[in-house]
DNA sequence: TTACATGTAATTATTTTAGTTACAGAATTT
DNA sequence: AAATTCTGTAACTAAAATAATTACATGTAA
């Protein structure tokens, strides 16, 4: 199971989009999301360095660099997870056996092809789809 | 990140594939996965659950139910992830905040897709498939 | 019956993830 | 300028997930 840095992560950006006129401070986000504001800010540190929003150190608020419709779930995804690879394998397997010795490799294949599926279907959705839906569902 | 029993499952259905006159033991799979054979019987256990191969208690040996050309990567996930969900999502956020009060309902759309998209991909590959590039690589 | 295997529960260890404390330093307020 | 409030980040703790191990009842077979 994927840990659930994207979800709050979604969960910030669309609490700043939503709010372009109020500097939401990590504190109120906390509150939003239900989570302590250290976890928000190490969250906004993450999605800074991505280049998808802005903050002054110091003083509360963070502004989207991009428009919502220009940020997708990938976009989202990639800043807050370090893992390059989706899927863990079994470390060492023997050499000395013929499948272990290849299983790496040949299941590599596969997971490469599943992550970049799933990957891909991230690409295509945005942070203005999740606004949309979210102004609907209300 | 997702855990390792999908690959060490392809692993033990692979070793049984291309073993099919000898009765491996969970230590001898153990020595090809390098692990501790109870891990290799439980994922066993799930993989008889789920009807991809057939076992004699205290007997040796497994043998597969299903042609591997018809045993395919998300049967085999399915078999050995008890998690329906490939995502995590914050739990409780809070429901007086207009994005805490729908933001899951959101999320949830675009991760059941982005699942959807992962294990179509794995549903397009085989056991089958495996052994050829397990063979072609070697 | 002896030897060796599986199946499974229970426990422990390791790793990952999330939450918390602490505090330096920037911005703002009074 | 002092006090207040906030961010950014390191360090630490807690909780959860994952993997490894121990233990043993039970099945198989020589």
């Amino acid at each position: 199971m994927i840990n659930s840095r994207l979800a709050v992560s979604v969960h910030i950006l669309a609490l700043i989009a939503t709010h372009p006129d109020q500097a939401l401070s990590s504190d109120y986000i906390a509150g939003s999301v239900n989570t302590n504001p250290v976890v928000i800010r190490r969250l906004i540190g993450s999605l800074r360095q991505a280049g998808l929003l802005s903050t002054v150190a110091g003083k509360s608020g963070a502004t989207l660099t991009k428009d919502p419709q220009d940020i997708t779930l990938l976009m989202i995804y990639r800043a807050v997870e370090p893992k390059e690879t989706l899927f863990s394998m079994h470390e060492q397997p023997n050499p000395a056996c013929p499948v272990g010795r290849d299983i790496q490799s040949t299941l590599n294949q596969s997971f490469t092809r599943a992550q970049q599926a799933l990957e891909a279907e991230l690409g295509t959705e945005t942070l203005a789809d999740i606004l949309h839906r979210l102004v609907r569902t209300r």
